[in-house]
DNA sequence: TGTACATCAGTGAACGCGCGTTCACTGATGTAC
DNA sequence: TGTACATCAGTGAACGCGCGTTCACTGATGTAC
């Protein structure tokens, strides 16, 4: 960990990550690159030289989250192989377990305000964690007669909605919100009952 | 409308709603004083005449949010009375309509980080809106077998986070995130998978 | 191995800016007589 | 109705602060010969 004389030899990575913690603590709009660069033991204009300013060290924050969130996505989904039932469920628990390791990425992707279209790749690496979800929910629709089947991305919509939700009210330490349930448990059952409701899991099980 | 003159004669309400504008537009750590003070046609300095400084401001945004929420749910409750399906619909209905009608009292209430418990009133306020959304998940859930019955608090976390996360992906201009439906509809049939989950409504209705 | 030199990462000072808050003040309002 | 005076809402200047960004610079690194 060569941290010392006048070349940081690792600047890159250390103004990301105390981005990251900067805006996990106070907020996208909070966050300064003065004091990111501060914390990286550097003089805010040495940022420039790494970034364009402000905003890009945000849409980079967004886009790694991105690609962790894809990754991991995809993994839980394979895991669930071959039942599209376990596969759905394992990227459902992801989700969460997502945005509580990467708290800030999470608010960077999902808070910051930064649009996804702002450079293609964003785009594209959102759009792929987008569709891993799609694509579990449309692999577990086949079971569902195709008379009564709400469109896939109907499905992945309520999901991620309930996921994003239980996230912001009841994951985040909401000064005076606490939740009477862990938040695990709750999007667990929520999901649950919701598969029920499309008949998905047999009302006893 | 009188607003000529030395006095303003209506100044705490105009800095309450220009508060609300701008917490509405530039979220609420991007929100300042200044500017709501220039909004409302007045130096920075006169706000200290109202309210005790920024964050007081903020917090009396979430203050009068609460207590319009908690009216609004309340009377979406009572109008679907006798029916507690009709009752419990008509409170989710309630949620989305106030996130959309009220986005900055919405973002005071639950983006801006200010602690339900700030004051006693506040907590009050925000209690009794959460209060209607419970009685209406625990009459409700009268209607299920005892043995198979979520605690009503879980019943209302669930319907709370799904209302909240179509609110924040969905209803928001979330920049390059466009739902392929209507908040309204994602919202409404989302929850009605979910209620058909806990045996309340028939597969067919 | 040694030297000259190009490259480039980070410095430090400076800029203009808007912020939240304070303070002594002033102008308008309303009340007592 | 008129006058004296208390009340108090809003002013304007000032404060210290941290911000994002720019610029000419300097010190370290690495490469060519």
């Amino acid at each position: 960990m060569p941290k010392r004389g006048y070349h940081h030899g690792n600047l890159k990575t250390a103004l990301l990550d105390a981005a990251l913690r900067l805006i996990e603590e106070k907020g996208p709009t909070g966050f300064t690159l003065s004091q990111a660069a501060k914390e990286a033991g550097v003089t805010p204009a040495a940022v420039y030289r790494h970034y364009q300013g402000r905003e890009d060290l945000i849409a980079e924050a967004a886009l790694q989250g991105y690609d962790i969130f894809a990754d991991l996505m995809e993994h839980a989904y394979q895991s669930g192989q071959p039942s599209a039932l376990a596969a759905f469920e394992a990227t459902g628990r992801a989700y969460l377990a997502f945005a509580r390791k990467f708290p800030g990425h999470y608010i960077a992707m999902f808070e910051s305000g930064i649009s996804i279209n702002r450079t293609p790749e964003l785009a594209q690496a959102a759009n792929r964690a987008n569709g891993v979800l799609e694509r579990a929910a449309s692999d577990l629709s086949q079971h569902i007669p195709e008379d009564k089947r709400p469109p896939a991305s109907m499905f992945s919509a309520h999901i991620w909605a309930m996921s994003h939700g239980v996230v912001e009210l009841f994951a985040r330490n909401s000064p005076g919100r606490a939740s009477p349930f862990p938040p695990e448990d709750l999007l667990e059952s929520g999901i649950g009952v919701y598969l029920r409701g499309l008949g998905l899991i047999s009302p006893d099980e």
